[in-house]
Order: C-alpha cells, then structure tokens, then sequence
DNA sequence: AGAATAGTGTCTTTTAGACAGTATAGG
DNA sequence: CCTATACTGTCTAAAAGACACTATTCT
C-alpha cells in the first residue's frame, strides 16, 4: 500500500488526490433532518418566503476539523465523477437528487497547504418535493447500496480529507446512533445564513447559486424543485424566490407555456381559497412547433455531457 | 517512489492521475510549424476562407502510440490546474495563448480501461494574431521557463501517459532535432479535418467548439483572434467563421458598438482597394452607459474563476 | 360581498433582422 | 467609369414588459 505509507513530504511528489463536492439546493429541508444554525423550524419563520436550502456535513478531521463542508469525498477507481457526486450525497442525505450537473474543478495549489494536493471537481444538484418525501430510511440490514457495503477504508483516513459524514455509512451501521435517527453531523442550511465553510467551500456555493440563476433564466429548471404536477404560480414562486426578484404573473405564464414543455394534465388544485389553478406537467422535449420556430437556438451554455437522474 | 513501481493491479487501488489537457483555437498555423494532414500550405488552398486551427501532438507512447492528441499533462503538486494548461501548451506550442478557460472535467471509468483512472480537465484557450507574430524561438540556452529546466523525470514514464510531445522539451535540449527546428510531434490541424484522435479526445474537441459558437453569440470573444487594433469588418468575419455563417454588416456593427467594449482608435486602414475602416481597440469594461440601462444583465453562464491570460 | 389568486387581452418599449442607400478608397 | 467594402438610415417583425380586466374559488 504505497499511498497510506507515504510520509508528508513524500506525498508532494504523488499525483494530487481527487475530490467530488455537490452543492444541493432544495427549497425546503426534508423531513426529520437536523436545521442548522436559525435552529428554527422551517416554518416557523415570520417570513413565509421561499428561501433556499443545503445540505451541509461537519467535519469530524483536521484540517477545519467542526467546520460545515459541502458533501463529498474522493471518487473511487470504478466510479465516474458523477456517480461519485450521487454516492457521496447520497450518503449524507439519504436520498438521490432530480439533477446533477457538474459546476466546476477547483485545483489551487493553495486548497491545502502542506499536505497532498486535492484537486476537487464540484457538481451542483437539485432535489425536488419528489426526492424529498420519498422514505429517507431503509429498515435495519437493507442493502440498498451494495457498493458502500463492506469497504475496509474509510476515504479520509489519508491527510488531505474533504468532509467527514460520508465516513457515517448508514445510522446505525456503526451503532453511533439508533436507526432512524438523523446522522448529527448532517444538516441543511439556509442558503442566506451559512456558517463559515471549510476550504474555499464557500467560494464554491457562491458559483453554484450564481449557475442556478442564470440556468433560470433562459432554461427551464425551476420545476426540479417540484413534484411531478405543479401550477404555474407555484413555479413563478420558485423562480422568484431563485432569482431574488418578483416576475409579472401574466408574462410569466406566456413564457413559460411558450417553452413547450409545460403540459396541461387538465386537472385543477383544489382546497385553495380562491381559484383553483390548472396542474401541469413538465415534458423533457417540446414538441414540434409551427413551422418558422426552429425551435431554442440552444442555451447559451450547454454542458455537454450532463446527467439528469 | 511508490508511484513508479506499482504494479498495474496495485495502480487500481490508487488515486487518479489528473492531467490537463486544452483545446486551443487560432485563425492560423503559427509561422513555421507543421501543417497536418492536408500537408497543403495554409493559405495555398483554394477558397480563402477563415477556418479554425488547433495544435495537436503526436503520441510516443502506449496507449495511443502515434495517434495525434491534445497538449497536456499532468498537473505538479506546485502549481494550478490553469498553470499545467499554459506549460503544456507553451511546450508544444512555444506560445502562450491570449485567452484561458476551463472547459469541462472529463473523468469516466472508461477512459483508461485496464490502467490506472485518470481523470482529464479540459481547457480551452485562443490564441491572437499577437501571440503567433511572437518571435516562438528563443536562443539556445535561454532558459525562458525556469521550472522547466532540471527536472529529472519525464511526466508520461508511467502508464497512463496522455499526450506525448511535452516531453520534447525544448527543440534542441535533448539533441534529437536542430535549433530552431519545429518538434516533428507538433502540428496544426484545421478544425474541419481533424485526424482520429488519441482518447476521447475528439469529443472534447467538440465541446469545445460548441463552447466557443456559444460564447461568441452572446459575448465578445472574437476580437481575441485579432491583434490589438482591427476593422469592424474583420472582427464580423472572424465571428462568421466562428459561427460558421454569414451575418448582416449593418446590424453586426450596432450590436458590436452597442456593447461598449469597442474604442475608435481614431485611424483608419490603409492600402485597401476600397473605402478604408476604422479601427477599434477592445476594452475589457464598457463605459456607464446612460442610467436605465443597467448593463448586460449577466451573462448567461459565466464560469467564475476564469484567466485572461 | 370581499379577499385572493388564476387567467386573458392589449398596449408600449425594446430588440433583432432585412435591406436600401450613401461614402470613399483603388483600379 | 467600376468594384468592393465602409458606414448610415429606415422599415418590419419578434420579444419583453407593464398593466387593466375578467374568472372562480373560499370565507
């Protein structure tokens, strides 16, 4: 096992190691997961505006030892990036998100000072009301995940760890907490309030929430955040709550019928106080529109090669 | 040195390699280097059309052995991702580029089949009419790049070597071909009649060209393929190049100034055999413009930490 | 009735694009 | 003169945005 053996100084001339982070946004946190800081419940907030949420990790080693990270951890020999970015997240929140897309790679020399390089690839990723309310918790003994069954190393035993949590496997595995209850090194933030972040973490989360805007603006993501039927003034809250700014309802709603994506399931909400909207669905591909529309002219930026799970 | 003597089977269990390739785009082959494929000289074809060129490098190792690749190779433990692309670039090219971006990271368990994982990010970069005028070769013994200089160890001796030609050093460094003489594991391809390449590398070539059509659309780019002054005329015909079809005269012109980034250098061309243009100068940061008008709006996907270099 | 949001219609402003027409160089 | 490109003006179509107005539910 040459790479644990090796000294400090030895680990200068190794190959940097490499490090997936996902920043996950959701607009509310799951049920049953610890909130971090406010320490309020989501709701019990004087302002009932949608806000931003995040799944955090604290870190149980040095370096930043307490600190909050982003999920993560180093990818495997047999995983791509992105399946590294679903297993890691995965491990911290119990669920797998509606979307992934990679962000970024952060390489500088500066991430670790004296230890090992760490080049970290950074993904960000949504979860909607679907993958939210989807049972968290597999009874006792389930293997859902075969591959994070029966690994002898944990990843951050070398130096140059990232986070921490993923070194939690399942509650109760390790017997450090009951089953079924929330690993307490795990919790969601708001996207307003963070807590100061281990490594440049934070520069990280920053970067996302900018691509998450302007994805917003000229594509259609905003009903990630949703369930599979949604009205149209539910994704209008979405989207403003995304941008930080109000939309007018009548443009909103011819632009977004516009798109082509957005199908009419001719079922209508009920049990509100005044008019019940129309529910939609979301259809991955607009349909053929009348000649003369060539359709989008293609997003401005398209990452090529992206994954929707 | 525990990297080196590893088995293959015991390179399964180690960290990824991480290695930097780019992708980077010229109107023209620089003077004096070699001409891929069509072995025809740049400008002896018969339509005089502006086309796309990019540098490739031979491989001189398995796998791959004398496929043409990208420039690249390894990130050291001492410098950033964006500083690898410009060395490798620099040692196969001899020039430094006008523009840096980072394109993508590429790290699927398929593109190293047997050997260790190597997890590839992509750059892309431009380069300008000054950066080829540039005088490309200094005098023997001049040692421009220091870090260069005195390493021991030549970066693809272990398996998954990526490209090749970064090991030719300096023309003349290691007596295989005569000062001043190009690397003959170094040519330029246009971009329409690209050779099979080495590694998935044709599919990052691909992206990258999108990734250039995107961002010419709805940000300034183009003039990067210029000198520091030039014709309105001339940057609309790079841009149709880019684009790969024509574009209003007119209407390019108001768009063009309408971004604020142009300066009227107050001369003109001369020797035309027609109405002589005015030349412009680029600026980075368009002027206030009248209040209303509160700036482009943010570019639809701007990667944060980006070099002009 | 009143509150609240859903949904439609329409007008204005802005932007994109087509295209005619004038300007100025060299041959 | 002609040719070729530079540059200007103007009209049209499409898109974005502001905002009035109607519709339908619950309390």
């Amino acid at each position: 096992m040459p790479y644990e053996t090796a000294s400090v100084s030895e680990r200068r001339t190794l190959p940097p190691a490499v490090a997936v982070s996902t920043v996950a946004f959701a607009l509310n946190p799951p049920d049953g997961a610890l909130i971090g800081e406010a320490a309020a419940s989501p709701d019990a907030g004087a302002d009932a505006r949608i806000t931003l949420w995040l799944p955090l990790v604290r870190r149980t080693r040095a370096p930043f030892l307490g600190r909050w990270a982003l999920p993560g951890g180093p990818t495997r020999w047999d995983e791509t990036l992105a399946d590294t970015a679903l297993r890691t997240l995965h491990a911290a929140v119990r669920r797998d998100p509606g979307y992934l897309e990679q962000l970024y790679s952060f390489g500088g020399v500066e991430r670790s000072a004296e230890a090992q390089r760490l080049v970290t690839i950074a993904y960000w990723a949504l979860y909607g009301e679907r993958e939210l309310l989807a049972s968290p918790l597999p009874a006792a003994g389930t293997a859902e995940r075969g591959q994070d069954r029966g690994r002898a190393r944990r990843w951050d035993d070398p130096e140059p760890a990232e986070t921490a949590a993923e070194s939690g496997d399942r509650p109760g595995t390790q017997g450090a907490t009951a089953p079924g209850d929330p690993d307490p090194n795990v919790a969601w933030f708001s996207a307003d309030r963070l807590p100061e972040l281990a490594f440049d973490h934070a520069e990280i989360v920053a970067y996302a929430l900018a691509r998450l805007r302007s994805k917003t603006e000229y594509e259609a993501v905003a009903h990630r955040f949703l369930g599979p039927v949604f009205t149209l003034g539910r994704l209008r809250a979405v989207t403003e709550a995304v941008l930080g700014e109000t939309v007018d309802p009548a443009n909103f709603r011819r632009q977004a019928l516009a798109q082509g994506h957005l199908v009419d399931t001719g079922e209508t909400e009920t049990g509100t106080r005044h008019r019940p909207a129309r529910l939609y669905r979301f259809r991955e591909d607009p349909p053929t529109r009348p000649p003369g529309h060539p359709g989008r002219p293609a997003a401005p930026h398209d990452p090529a090669p992206r994954s929707a799970v």
